[in-house]
DNA sequence: GTCTATATTTCGATAGAC
DNA sequence: GTCTATCGAAATATAGAC
């Protein structure tokens, strides 16, 4: 183990202090843009809710906009984390659908700060992104949007192929595939008391309900 | 017919002016909420879109949260008008809910504006709903949504009653139902050059899509 | 009924102390 | 690295002319 700053021994051990800082900070304002939305949230909130000052959040992040695309971005980060292995996953195209829309499901419920924040637009507060780089990350979130949707699109496609699926319109599919879970950020909320168990069972009948329709089968 | 006051009978008869105001004051609004949302957008906006000035806003409407909350009833109003005859028609359960699903993924795509600004949420703008009226119309506008939901749901439970909708969760089946099609204010933007027919045939396969599912049938 | 002008508040962002 | 103090811009709402 490297010996640390012997000026400095006495101190705690904080190895990356400001990546945690800024995790804090990125909590934080996904729970003050869910509830508030974008513009309503202002920069004082956030600080207030981690205990802290406006100054600490313009320390870590150079703009409110920038904020707002890296909750966005994490949130992201966590739907593919939790899609790709099951996309990527042993058995047919069905198998696979069922085990990304438990996945995505469960992902909803367990980030939904993070996830409702990305629903809220990420074009619509950018209507007139003024620099350059807001631009840029404005078009990386479409491509990765984009990308999910593909993502999902392959193992429709793969099922249409091997026969465990229905052929249809792929995009169509994948919109209200991802429209029904998506839609979860406007109704679901994470109560006290319940456990991960309750959050399968609602990921479970939903991928049911998408998977196998509602119309009773012959 | 009712003569027209004397005095005035010379003016061009402009029945209901107000009102034919109040609603162009609803379609710009709408419009600038669903392309910036509520806190960014601001009256100036409204009026200028509307080839006019802030103080003809106020006049027809006290506050801005009023014309929000106008605007998100408007929608609702739409949704019930096309929905309701649909779920009240005759058939089965599974006809009746298959014309619900089309008439309303028709409303979301014929007034989008109006249903994204019901999107963007109801209660996210008036977390803090400062005075009484606010707080009611709130209520108000919640309990119609409930209402809403409970049209789809008793259509599900007709239909798994006379046997041609499978049982199930009916609470979380018509929050992925509406959720697929509500989704639609999210990516569905109206095109130039659109028709009447394009918009069935969405309407069209997304219905199919829930109704069947996606898994091939036996 | 519609407009202009303005009072008042709020918030993003910066400067600089510690 | 975090805080206090403050500037300047923007927007809601009002007052009052026409």
């Amino acid at each position: 183990m490297k010996p640390r700053d012997a000026q400095h021994s006495e101190r705690p051990a904080r190895v990356n202090d400001t990546a945690q800082r800024r995790d804090e900070i990125l909590v934080a304002a996904a729970e003050c843009f869910m509830i508030n939305g974008f513009e309503a949230t202002s920069i004082d909130m956030i600080a207030r809710r981690m205990g802290a000052t406006k100054g600490l959040v313009y320390h870590h992040f150079p703009a409110k906009a920038d904020l707002f695309f890296a909750v966005i971005e994490h949130g992201m980060d966590l739907c593919f984390q939790a899609a790709r292995p099951a996309a990527e996953g042993p058995g047919d195209g069905a198998a696979r659908l069922r085990a990304v829309l438990e996945a995505h499901a469960l992902t909803m419920m367990e980030s939904v700060a993070f996830q409702k924040v990305n629903t809220q637009g990420v074009e619509m507060h950018m209507h007139g992104a003024s620099t350059p780089d807001q631009r840029a990350m404005l078009a990386h979130l479409t491509g990765r949007r984009d990308a999910f949707e593909a993502l999902i699109g392959d193992v429709l496609e793969a099922g249409a192929c091997d026969g465990s699926i229905a052929p249809g319109d792929v995009r169509l599919t994948v919109k209200a595939l991802l429209g029904a879970l998506n839609w979860m950020t406007i109704w679901y909320r994470p109560r006290p008391g319940d456990e991960r168990a309750g959050r399968q069972a609602i990921a479970r009948t939903l991928a049911d309900t998408l998977l196998n329709g509602v119309v009773r089968r012959a």
